[in-house]
DNA sequence: ACAATCCATCAAAAAATTCGATGCTATATA
DNA sequence: TATATAGCATCGAATTTTTTGATGGATTGT
């Protein structure tokens, strides 16, 4: 019949269905109606069951008159069977993500923008839902994306112009610029327009590396070129450099309005805006984790946008 | 790509060459090399990381740039992989039967011919070399092979006629058959013919049940019948039913000679001899330890025969 | 004896896998 | 900046595996 290591055929080739039907034929002592469980005719059980019956170089069953009796050595299998269908069961169904219980690390590209306005809720929300986890805030610094092609996030809030590759991203809310003065400035009297905008002295935020703001972008399309005093790498303490002198700042809307009270705020002429997303990589697209943050954090910045 | 919990596919359907395959490009970090690796083509390596890809609802690895990152998920998957795939490689291989540390019961059916012939062999031997095992002999009776049929029987010893279904065996010797009589019985001077054979008192060894001796079978295809004075279910005792009275007993030759020295043995007129076998069933037939005790008692049985 | 049950087997059909070739994207190089 | 290269995805064709439906052989129960 088989020959105990049988080099014809491969004992990896088997596949949990068929184990699956080597457990029912067993329980059920019977071929056909292990069939009829299955939903497979009577003839594919016989040919799954005579191919393990080479794998294992053993006949499983033998026939006794109407029934069919295991063998020592099938007992055996099928119990060793039922654990690993169990096993590979467990590991094929993701346990659902349990906040609670988690832990881990989650890292966060972005900027000071983001971290002023978004950064104490998320953190204040994970403390009281996902205790375990530890989170890492990295700067996103000019080139965001690359933090997490990198793997140093894996999550990037910040304004993403493309859609690139590899990248997945949701809009979170649009955004405006702002430019901040002292109250005491002369532009301050009246709305400002594009023409007195452009002849103010500015202080501008670089934000560091080779990131360029989408308003100084929008500017140079138009010809335009500002005429800049000081270059700040970030707008902390922004407030301050206003205050008291004829400089003027522009900064996205919604961080204008937590830099302070000393300060008086008018709409940008400049006509522009940016989209705030998060972005993450295809890596932890499925994750269950990375989704319930991902979630969590997007439900609480739009909430309170 | 995929959405989670894929209906589309059964995660049963998956084999042990496709998480073999899964945890090669898991450690290799390639494809391709995966694919040179198992002699298979990059193609047939990216089907089978699709299907994965679709049972497990997660993309696995994702692409940076010129290499490929595994996820989280996916090397969660991998270790366990590594896990149930050895775990199915020692289900899969027979573990070598150690007769020196084996334990378990073997059930031997015969009758008293076999068991007073070479029972005290297997016996002595199976202490000595397998101190483990019990050892369970029970009456083979008229039907032998019942016996192994209805499971009270591992292995049966005896004369089979048929090599009937289900049933495997292996013969041991041919036996002929003998008379005993006492030494001063007047047959006793010279060779025993068939006329003066079948003119004899004869005590007849019945074997209990609906079993026929060979000689009588023969004997009655000749068209000859035995003057039957005694009849006793077993040879046990012969020795003294023959000795001082002028009945004569047939039984197979080996065993008239461990009657007893005080009776004459002399050949059997009838033109005939059996085949003593081992048996066993479909059941047993590929089952280390059985493989092992029946050629052990094979071996003993032929060397002393 | 006779019908019924049950597994084995065979040829044909269906499904899954593999191959070879090509496409697409992201580096690396000139 | 353009080009070459490496590496995974995808497509149709070829191959292999699995399933089916029909049939055979053996055993049991009536």
């Amino acid at each position: 019949m088989t020959t105990p290591n049988d080099p014809g055929i491969d004992p990896l080739s088997i596949d949990f269905r068929t184990l699956r039907l080597l457990e029912r034929v067993h329980s059920l002592r019977s071929f056909t109606r292990a069939a009829d469980e299955l939903g497979l005719t009577q003839s594919a059980v016989s040919y799954a069951i005579d191919k393990l019956r080479h794998v294992f170089g053993d006949p499983l069953f033998a026939r006794q008159g109407r029934s069919i009796h295991p063998t020592a050595r099938c007992d055996k299998i099928v119990e060793d069977t039922r654990h690993l269908i169990a096993s590979y069961r467990q590991m094929a169904h993701p346990p659902a993500f349990d906040p609670a219980t988690a832990s881990g690390t989650f890292s966060i590209a972005c900027n000071y923008y983001e971290r002023a306005l978004w950064l104490p809720g998320i953190v204040h929300a994970l403390r009281a839902r996902a205790p375990g986890i530890t989170l890492n805030i990295v700067d996103a610094g000019g080139t965001g994306p690359q933090r997490l092609l990198d793997g140093e996030a894996d999550l990037l809030i910040g304004p993403i112009d493309r859609d690139g590759p590899l990248l997945h991203s949701r809009p979170l809310y649009e955004e405006t610029y702002a430019c901040v003065m002292d109250p005491a400035h002369p532009a301050a009297r009246e709305p400002l327009s594009l023409a007195t905008y452009l002849h103010l002295d500015h202080v501008l935020v670089t934000y560091g590396g080779r990131w360029t703001s989408r308003y100084i972008t929008v500017l140079a399309e138009m010809g335009h070129d500002l005429r800049v005093a000081l270059r700040v790498p970030s707008p902390a303490g922004l407030e301050s450099l206003v205050a008291g002198s004829d400089l003027v700042g522009t900064v996205p809307h919604r961080l204008s309005r937590v830099l302070g009270q000393s300060i008086h705020i008018t709409a940008c002429p400049v006509p522009t805006s940016i989209t705030i997303h998060t972005a993450w990589t295809a890596l932890n697209h499925r994750s269950a984790q990375h989704i319930w943050l991902r979630t969590l954090i997007h439900t609480l910045i739009t909430q309170s946008a």
